[in-house]
DNA sequence: CGGATTAATTGACTTAAGTCAAATAATCCG
DNA sequence: CGGATTATTTGACTTAAGTCAATTAATCCG
């Protein structure tokens, strides 16, 4: 079911981006309490879900196509226009762009969460992101067009895509509080923390960049653990 | 009229968003086409608002009341529920937190902007940012629960705020961009390229933690221009 | 399997930016 | 105004992380 993995994808996603890093409190008012209030918001996400009328429901379960991609297909290219949003149901995939000839991962994405270029989809206009499977994939495909003529139609979808993209830009926030705040071994820290499985399935390089820092400096911080 | 403002705020935002710093294209595919397709989406914005209907127009008009801070006055304070919203008519309000004892600006809000400690505002639950008048300032305040409650019933009020989040996600993404991609000098550059009021109005101190680096390197930064 | 390509590590050196401390400059207010 | 507080600059030094280059490890596929 379409939504019972969004809202658990959240969840993951969450205990991912806050947290304790060693013996470091992140949110000032501590760590526990993030994560409380965080999760305070998935719930707010699921009722809505639960609640939804069954015409509405089936409207948005109906949004989506199963697709497979295999490893280092691309779901999306530099240029592209992002006409879909990908769900992702097994498998890892990245986003990144071009800088000075160096590919930047902006985002790793693991199943049961949403793959999209953001600015590209809103704005539906070429974007920069690259969007691309780091390993085989399932994904369950929705077009922008139908989900926006479904919007239309069905105004609880409106308020669902608004709570999202909510929580897009609270993982956004976070990820800009991280980068103004740690460095690259505690960064490298949460990151494990809260996702140890990226490490045997997503090339150091990815990693690197999406931390923003050196392979060399990651493979150093690895080193001395 | 609340919307108006709004919008011209946000055309404003974009131009001090993306662009050409001295020589440096940010965009892949050019600043130019960026500009273009942000201008695109706002009057994507414009347009929606300018479309409601007589009913909704009005309710939205009616959400807000103004209200005056003085010069270091807080809208905001950490560990508060932000409960309200601020669209800033004159002056200028910061956003920051507290780390490690520094303040840490997280955004410089100018006349026509919004002010919002997001993650609070969207979880109804303490945060970790101040919002404190830099200069004297008037604003509209919305207040959430009244904002909420019109959502409810004028669902066009949520597909505004869906627009309006998209746009606060896409300064986001920009902003990560910016820290990813740019040096000190860089980044400086930009912000005084599309915000050079700035210079005039805000110690250094904000500007330097809202960069990400530390007072003295803005200063040399600043030295050798 | 085994050579070839790709990924990761390690070493040596550079550099952008940070820190600490002191000196100016600006602004605020009695 | 003029002293006091606050903001900014400048200097000297440190450091985290980057770069370049070489080596080792892993994996891919004929």
């Amino acid at each position: 079911m379409l939504h019972r993995r969004i809202v658990s994808a959240l969840t993951d996603n969450i205990l991912n981006l806050i947290g304790n890093v060693s013996g470091y409190v992140i949110y000032l008012s501590g760590t526990q309490l993030a994560k409380r209030l965080m999760s305070a918001y998935l719930d707010k996400i699921t009722d809505f879900i639960e609640r939804l009328d069954m015409e509405t429901a089936n409207v948005l379960e109906n949004c989506s196509v199963a697709k497979v991609f295999k490893k280092g297909d691309f779901l999306l290219r530099q240029g592209d226009v992002c006409k879909k949003s990908y769900l992702v149901e097994s498998g890892i995939v990245r986003k990144y762009y071009l800088h000075d000839g160096k590919e930047i991962t902006t985002e790793l994405i693991f199943a049961g969460d949403i793959a999209v270029a953001f600015d590209s989809y809103c704005l539906q206009a070429p974007g920069r992101e690259f969007i691309q499977a780091v390993t085989d994939v399932t994904v369950a495909v929705t077009d922008y067009a139908v989900f926006q003529k479904a919007k239309q139609q069905y105004p609880k979808l409106t308020a669902l895509d608004l709570l999202m993209t909510e929580y897009y830009a609270m993982w956004l926030e976070n990820r800009l509080f991280q980068f103004q705040t740690m460095d690259a071994t505690q960064r490298y820290r949460l990151l494990i923390q809260k996702d140890p499985h990226v490490i045997q399935n997503v090339p150091l390089t990815y990693i690197a960049s999406y931390l923003g820092i050196s392979l060399e400096t990651l493979s150093r911080v690895r080193a001395k653990m």
